[in-house]
DNA sequence: GTGCATGTTACGAG
DNA sequence: ACTCGTAACATGCA
């Protein structure tokens, strides 16, 4: 289900129960629950794809992994990973991944990086780029500690709306089309948050899972070695810089 | 039944 | 110590 809007997306409607405590805490992950009863959920946060339910003494860190899912009051028939229960609704997670952090948001997360925060930084995310200069661009777009947020559809529309090849080597890039890139991902993934508010759900592809680009041209489709995820490209369109 | 999908982590080999 | 490749973990839909 998610990349980083669709994280901000589950934010916004869990916002519903921010001030009031919990009744119950439970399911069959790992995730300590007993700690959570009369609580009260604070503030919700986030970090790319981590759902950050702020608490005294501690937060919850949710991932939804790929499969993962979380309903507000309302249920599956299987059970539930990870769940919270308020007076007003419940909060039901399926296969997500909740662990406890005790250590200060501020010492694990660097929202610098984050491409939907306010704090995201676009002239300390080309030094980070300048650090991985013999990678490939597609390898690096996907990197939670540079691109924080970024899945495989922001990635690859990202870099087909600034006309860069994914395989391109990050140091080949011009630093123009580098800023255009950095752009275009923030950009699209605004794109992806509003659809998601708007409609609920994120279809607006120029080129992921295409045959034909935007623009007409055809698509090219290559599994990549390493994670075996797909990218979506027009080498009509985007240049190849090695 | 098969294949595939918005993701990450753990571990062994090199 | 670091990087690479592979497996592992789940679900739901066509």
């Amino acid at each position: 289900m998610p990349e980083g809007p669709s994280i901000l997306f589950l934010k916004d409607q869990l916002l519903a129960f921010k001030g009031n405590s919990v009744q119950k805490a439970g399911g069959y992950g790992p995730m300590p629950t007993r700690w959570l009863k009369g609580k009260t959920l604070k503030d919700i946060d986030t970090w790319g794809k981590h759902l950050l339910l702020l608490f005294d003494g501690g937060a919850v860190r949710i991932h939804l992994g790929l499969f993962g899912d979380v309903l507000i009051s309302e249920r599956k028939k299987v059970n539930r990973s990870f769940y919270l229960e308020f007076a007003n609704g419940e909060m039901n997670g399926y296969v997500v991944n909740a662990i406890k952090l005790t250590k200060q948001l501020k010492e694990i997360y660097d929202w610098r990086t984050d491409i939907l925060s306010k704090q995201f930084d676009k002239a300390y995310i080309r030094i980070l780029l300048q650090q991985k200069a013999v990678k490939t661009i597609d390898d690096v777009l996907m990197d939670q500690n540079v691109f924080t947020g970024v899945g495989n559809k922001i990635r690859n529309e990202a870099l087909y709306r600034a006309g860069i090849h994914p395989q391109s080597i990050i140091g080949k890039i011009p630093p123009a089309k580098i800023t255009s890139l950095i752009n275009e991902v923030v950009k699209y993934a605004k794109i992806f948050y509003n659809q998601l508010k708007r409609t609920g759900v994120n279809d607006k592809f120029q080129v992921y899972q295409k045959e034909y680009a935007a623009d007409g041209s055809a698509v090219t489709m290559k599994v990549l070695k390493k994670s075996k995820r797909k990218i979506f490209f027009s080498e009509h369109r985007q240049k190849l810089y090695v």
